[in-house]
DNA sequence: AATGCTATGTGCGCTAGCGCGCAGACCCCG
DNA sequence: CGGGGTCTGCGCGCTAGCGCACATAGCATT
């Protein structure tokens, strides 16, 4: 069973009233995940959800060429596993730990019966499918439209935001992958980042010297994204 | 109140019993849509949704020079108004008529007495979100990584698939606007497609000539989405 | 027949990002 | 201390799609 200050760690959670939080708490089990860990891979059912606490996880969706996508990423603010909630148990989706860290597990049987008992779960989770949605609309528009220096620099901001720290570790590589691009492209958009003293990395290691330098660089999509999903949470 | 004809040819209620259907059909008023009638504009309240029956809407989000990007295409298979079964009044999107038919509408109130009602309801329009879910990110996958003359191929293809039929209406103008390109790109796409004897147009007037040869030049997007329908539909 | 609007077609220079191949830099481990 | 793996940086030719500007073609209205 899960500390209640394991539940204040995942924002979907905390917004329930104490009653049902508890009551949802002990269905919960807190987990360690690692780096790379594979918590859900394409069209192979699952039958659990997370709430990541201080963990991140990343959402890709293969393409053509058997590379990775990325079309999301959840960290406390969200939960992985919407499948389940919208009842059903596949997803086209791949789930990756983007950031290690703690997460809370809870088992389809006991969220099934939560959703029907407790409004406020059923609510929460509704309002954060629907951002999801938002999110997704939003990614295909930078995707597509967006420079790749801009798309980076909203991408650092999302792991920061995640990491709850201004350092994290990603290298090019992955970045490259998530973003659908070059690892070269990549690298000079970094560079270009960094020369502007907006970031600092090595071998992985990302620093955000400048936030909101790194805010003007992105592209407006990373406004948007915290625009939707304060207007859709909270009306 | 509509006819039970009218039902039938909305597939997500369809696949309903017939006493929810016939109780939710009460409850729906059928309307005749008019082409580029707009439904849905951007974090507009709406308190009603449709079931198009032989119309079809074209969901679209607002770019940075307040262009129209496409993120859906809805026909009888699905539905417009999601977010008021998520029980959210806001939404980022633009929903405009692209097909002139007719649709089923339903009030806000009704709608979420039958989400609590009938549990076949419920099930069927979480799992057509799930499935919106899947075809947004293929959206993205698709916009960013392939050739705007698969992309187009695809494109008509949904476009017949919502018209049950052959032909219809859309001008280059109009397509380029969904697809986030000029106007010049689809011109030259639209006549590769027409030297091959894929399609024939007119002045905004097209017809499938060809459509396997059609879905050979589309993307895998095409049938990745309709892979992802049957599957999250059916299991 | 003349006018005008809408839809489609063409040309030209430009750039972001691609594929490919290679080079340097850093780090861990034997 | 040396060697192999990982991470980052660079060059070069290529192409899809861009912005801009202009040219034709079909249809409607008067």
């Amino acid at each position: 069973m899960a500390t209640l200050h394991g539940a204040a760690d995942n924002r979907l959670l905390a917004a329930l009233p104490n009653s049902d939080r508890r009551r949802i708490l002990a269905d919960c089990e807190t987990v360690e995940l690692t780096l790379a860990q594979v918590l859900c891979a394409p069209w192979v059912p699952r039958n659990c959800i997370y709430f990541p606490t201080s963990s991140s996880i990343s959402l890709t969706m293969p393409t053509d060429d058997s590379a990775a996508f990325e079309v999301g990423l959840i960290g406390n603010e969200g939960m992985l596993g919407i499948a389940l909630v919208l009842d059903a148990e596949l997803s086209p989706e791949r789930a990756v730990v983007q950031g290690a860290g703690s997460a809370l597990r809870m088992d389809a049987a006991p969220l099934r019966r939560e959703l029907r008992r407790s409004k406020a779960l059923r609510g929460a989770v509704d309002r954060y499918v629907h951002i999801r949605m938002s999110q997704l609309a939003q990614a295909a528009i930078c995707a597509h439209f967006h420079l790749l220096e801009s798309r980076l620099a909203r991408r650092l901001l999302m792991s920061q935001d995640r990491a709850h720290a201004n350092t994290f570790n990603v290298t090019q590589e992955v970045l490259a992958l998530k973003l659908g691009v070059r690892r070269v492209g990549v690298t000079k958009a970094a560079s270009s980042l960094q020369r502007r003293r907006l970031i600092r990395y090595s071998r992985g290691d990302i620093t955000v010297l400048d936030r909101s330098g790194l805010m003007v660089a992105s592209c407006g999509c990373y406004q948007a994204d915290r625009e939707s999903y304060e207007r859709i949470r909270c009306q």
